[in-house]
RNA sequence: GCCCUUGUAGCUCAGUGGAUAGAGCGACUGCCUCCUAAGCAGUAGGUCGCAGGUUCGAAUCCUGCCGAGGGCGCCA
C-alpha cells in the first residue's frame, strides 16, 4: 500500500469513528509544505451532511489522529483543513520499506488486462517524420507503463499498407517503370526477389502521384481500381506490394530501433485483409449495415448525440475496403484472436472524429463486447516556433533521424564544449552524445500534456539546461559516480535514520509519493504525470545532494544512511526512466 | 454552419473542487581549493481569455461570448 493509500485509510476510520463515510479521509499532499507534508479537507466536505461546523470536525479528527505516534503533529487549521506532518522516525521508516521491496514500492494492478497499445503508426513509402514522433514516444512510455503494473501487454504500430495509397504507388511505379514483369497481366509468379525501389524513390513517388490523382480524375479512377485489383489478390500487383511493404518496413525499424522503442507484433491493416468479408457478414446480422450512394456503411448516429455521427464507410461503390474497415477488422482480431481488454490508440487528436465512429460501429454490431475497452489516446500535433507544423527552413517535412541527429549533434558539441569525456573513446562519447540528445526530445515531448499542440524550439531543446532530460540522467550519473566513490573509499550503507536536514526530508517525502505518479499516468493515459514526477526526484536528489556531503560526512550512521537513500533514489530514477524511454549512459 | 481540442508569468509549459496558482527558459545577484557547474541558492515577473452560474470553496465543473488549432462519406 502506498502512503497516500494508508494515510487516506488512517483518516477514513477516524472519520468512521465520528459515524462519518470513511470516503472523507482521504489524504493528499499539502498544499501549504510549512504547515504540513500531507493535508486531508474531508471535515469540509462532511460538515453539512455532519450538520456541524466543518472547524469542530476538523478539531475532532486532527485531536483522533493526532494520538498516532506516527505523525509529528496533526493540526486543524483554517475554515476545516487539517494538516498532518509525519513524525522523522516514521517517514524514515516508511521509505526504508520501500526501499526494502524488490519493486521500490512501485504499485502492482490488481487485476490483471491485456492492453493492446496501438502507436507508432508507420506507412508504406513514407520515411517516419517528426509526426510519428510523438505517438512512438508516449505509445512507447504507455507501454512500459502499463507492464510495469503487470498487465499483458501487446505493442502493435498497425502499419498502414492496405488503403487507396497502395493503389496510388502502384499506377505511379507503373507509369514510371512499365517494363516491370509486375505489371504483366499473363504472369502469375516468378516475380523478382529484389525490390524494384528504394524507400527514398518510394517517398518521392508517393506526393507525386497524389497530386497527379488529386487533379486528374482519369488517375484517381486508375488508382481506385489498381486499390480494388490489390485487395482482391491480383498476383503482379500483390508482389510489387509486399516489395514495397518491405522497403519501408526496413527503414522504419531501423528509426524504431534508433528510438529505442519497440513492438511485440507488426501487424498492418492488410493483415486483416482477408477477415473484412466475414466480419462485415456477421456486422450486417446487427441489422444496422445499409447501402448508401451504392457504399456500404453502418449507421452509427444515435438520437442522443448533440451532432449524430455520420454513417461508417464499411466498402466503397466499387466494393473496396476503407481505413474504418480495416480498423474495425483489427478491433475484431485483437478481442476475438488476441484476447484484448483494453486497446489504446495512440493517434493523432485529429482523428477523434474517426475513432468515435468507429468504436461506435463496434460495439452496436458486437465486435466489441462492453467489457472491451476502447480508447483514443490523442494528441497534438509538434508545431515549430511559428506556430506552424514544425518543417526544414526549405519548407519541408523533418524526418525522423534527422531530427535525433540534429539534437545528437548538439548534445557531441556539449561535450567537447564542456572538455567533458576527453578522455573517452570515440565510441562512447557517441553513445553519450545520442544517449542525451534522445533524452532530450523524448522527455521535452513527453512533459507536456499529450493533448495539446506543442511548441518544438530547436534552440530550446538542445540546451539541456533545467527542467531536460539531461537533467534527469545527470541525476543519475551522479548517484552512480558517487556510489563508485564511496565502494572505492570502503563506505558501506547504513539502514535509514530520521532526515537530519532539510533537504533530506524533503527527498523521502518526494521519493513516499511514486505510486500515485504511477498509477496516475496509467489511468489518465498520460505519461506527462510521470515525467514531471520524475523531475521533481531529479530537483530533490540534487538538492539533497548539494546540502549533505555524503562522503564528507563524519558521523557513520548518517553517512550510511545518506549512502542507502543516494542508492535508493538512484534505483527509482533509474526505473522511472526507463517507464519514460530515456536511457541513461554510464557518464556525461 | 455543426462538432472536437485549446487559452495560466515576456517565452515554453505543469497544475487531483481546497488555503498565499507553480516549474524551466530568458533577465538580474551570488556560489567551482569541497561527492561531475548538463549544477545549487536567491530577486523580479500573474485581472488563470471575458462574463455569468453551481458550490462552504472554482484556474479546475456548467452556460454564453471572444481568440487559436483541428475535423466534418467513397484519403489515411
Amino acid at each position: 500500500m502506498s502512503l497516500i493509500a494508508l494515510l487516506g485509510e488512517v483518516f477514513g476510520s477516524t472519520f468512521e469513528e465520528l459515524g462519518l463515510d470513511r470516503g472523507y479521509g482521504k489524504v493528499f499532499p499539502s498544499q501549504r509544505p510549512e504547515l504540513g507534508d500531507f493535508q486531508c479537507n474531508g471535515a469540509l466536505a462532511a460538515a453539512r451532511p455532519a450538520g456541524r461546523s466543518a472547524r469542530s470536525l476538523a478539531v475532532a479528527v486532527a485531536d483522533r489522529a493526532g494520538e498516532d505516534e506516527r505523525f509529528g503533529e496533526v493540526l486543524p487549521a483554517g475554515p476545516g483543513f487539517v494538516n498532518i506532518r509525519l513524525s522523522d522516525r516514521f517517514l524514515a521508516r516508511w521509505i526504508a520499506g520501500m526501499a526494502a521491496d524488490p519493486r521500490l514500492g512501485a504499485p502492482r494492478s490488481e487485476v490483471v488486462s491485456h492492453v493492446v497499445v496501438d502507436y507508432g503508426g508507420p506507412n508504406v513509402a513514407k520515411p517516419m517524420h517528426v509526426g510519428h514522433l510523438r505517438s512512438s514516444i508516449i505509445g512507447d512510455s504507455l507501454a512500459r507503463i502499463f507492464a510495469h503494473l503487470g498487465h499483458r501487454v501487446t505493442r502493435d504500430p498497425h502499419f498502414g499498407d492496405w488503403g487507396t495509397q497502395m493503389g496510388m504507388l502502384i499506377i505511379g511505379m507503373q507509369e514510371r517503370f512499365p517494363g516491370l514483369s509486375y505489371f504483366d497481366e499473363a504472369r502469375r509468379e516468378g516475380y523478382p526477389s529484389e525490390a524494384p525501389v528504394s524507400l527514398d524513390e518510394l517517398s518521392e513517388l508517393y506526393p507525386e502521384v497524389a497530386r497527379a490523382c488529386a487533379a486528374d480524375p482519369e488517375r484517381a479512377e486508375a488508382a481506385r481500381r489498381a486499390t480494388l485489383e490489390l485487395q482482391e489478390g491480383r498476383p503482379g500487383y500483390r508482389a510489387l506490394w509486399k516489395q514495397m511493404v518491405r522497403v519501408s518496413m526496413e527503414s522504419q525499424r531501423a528509426d524504431f530501433a534508433r528510438l529505442g522503442v519497440e513492438f511485440d507484433l507488426w501487424y498492418g491493416e492488410s493483415t486483416v485483409a482477408d477477415r473484412v468479408e466475414r466480419m462485415i457478414r456477421r456486422m450486417e446480422r446487427s441489422g444496422r449495415v445499409t447501402k448508401s450512394e451504392g457504399a456500404t456503411v453502418v449507421e452509427v448516429a444515435d438520437p442522443d448525440d448533440e451532432a449524430p455521427l455520420p454513417p461508417l464507410l464499411l466498402r466503397k461503390s466499387d466494393g473496396a475496403a476503407l481505413y474504418a474497415t480495416t480498423d474495425l477488422a483489427t478491433i475484431e482480431m485483437r478481442v476475438d484472436d488476441l484476447g484484448a481488454d483494453v486497446i489504446l490508440y495512440v493517434v493523432d487528436a485529429r482523428q477523434a472524429d474517426h475513432f468515435r465512429g468507429v468504436f461506435r460501429a463496434a460495439r452496436l454490431t458486437g465486435l466489441a463486447p462492453g467489457r472491451v475497452d476502447l480508447e483514443h489516446v490523442g494528441f497534438g500535433t509538434m508545431n515549430g516556433p511559428d506556430g506552424r507544423p514544425f518543417r526544414t527552413r526549405e519548407g519541408g517535412v523533418v524526418k525522423l533521424g534527422e531530427l535525433i541527429e540534429m539534437v545528437a549533434a548538439a548534445a557531441r558539441l556539449r561535450l567537447e564544449e564542456n572538455d567533458l569525456g576527453g578522455d573517452y573513446l570515440p565510441a562512447e562519447r557517441e553513445a553519450i552524445a545520442e544517449a542525451v540528445g534522445l533524452a532530450a526530445l523524448k522527455f521535452g515531448d513527453l512533459a507536456t500534456h499529450r493533448a495539446s499542440n506543442y511548441v518544438f524550439d530547436p534552440e530550446r531543446f538542445v540546451s539541456f539546461s533545467g527542467k531536460t532530460g539531461p537533467y534527469l540522467q545527470y541525476g543519475v550519473v551522479r548517484i552512480r559516480s558517487l556510489l563508485a566513490r564511496a565502494e572505492a573509499e570502503s563506505l558501506t550503507e547504513g539502514g535509514l535514520i530520521p532526515p537530519s536536514r532539510p533537504a533530506e526530508r524533503d527527498l523521502m517525502l518526494t521519493l513516499a509519493l511514486m505510486p500515485e505518479a504511477i498509477s496516475r499516468s496509467a489511468s489518465e493515459r498520460a505519461p506527462h504525470h510521470l515525467a514531471e514526477y520524475t523531475y521533481r526526484v531529479a530537483v530533490g536528489f540534487t538538492r539533497f545532494y548539494d546540502q549533505c556531503h555524503i562522503l564528507r560526512e563524519p558521523d557513520p550512521a548518517r553517512q550510511g544512511s545518506w549512502l542507502t537513500l543516494a542508492r535508493y533514489t538512484g534505483e527509482v530514477l533509474s526505473m522511472l526512466l526507463e517507464l519514460l524511454g530515456i536511457d541513461v549512459p554510464e557518464r556525461m
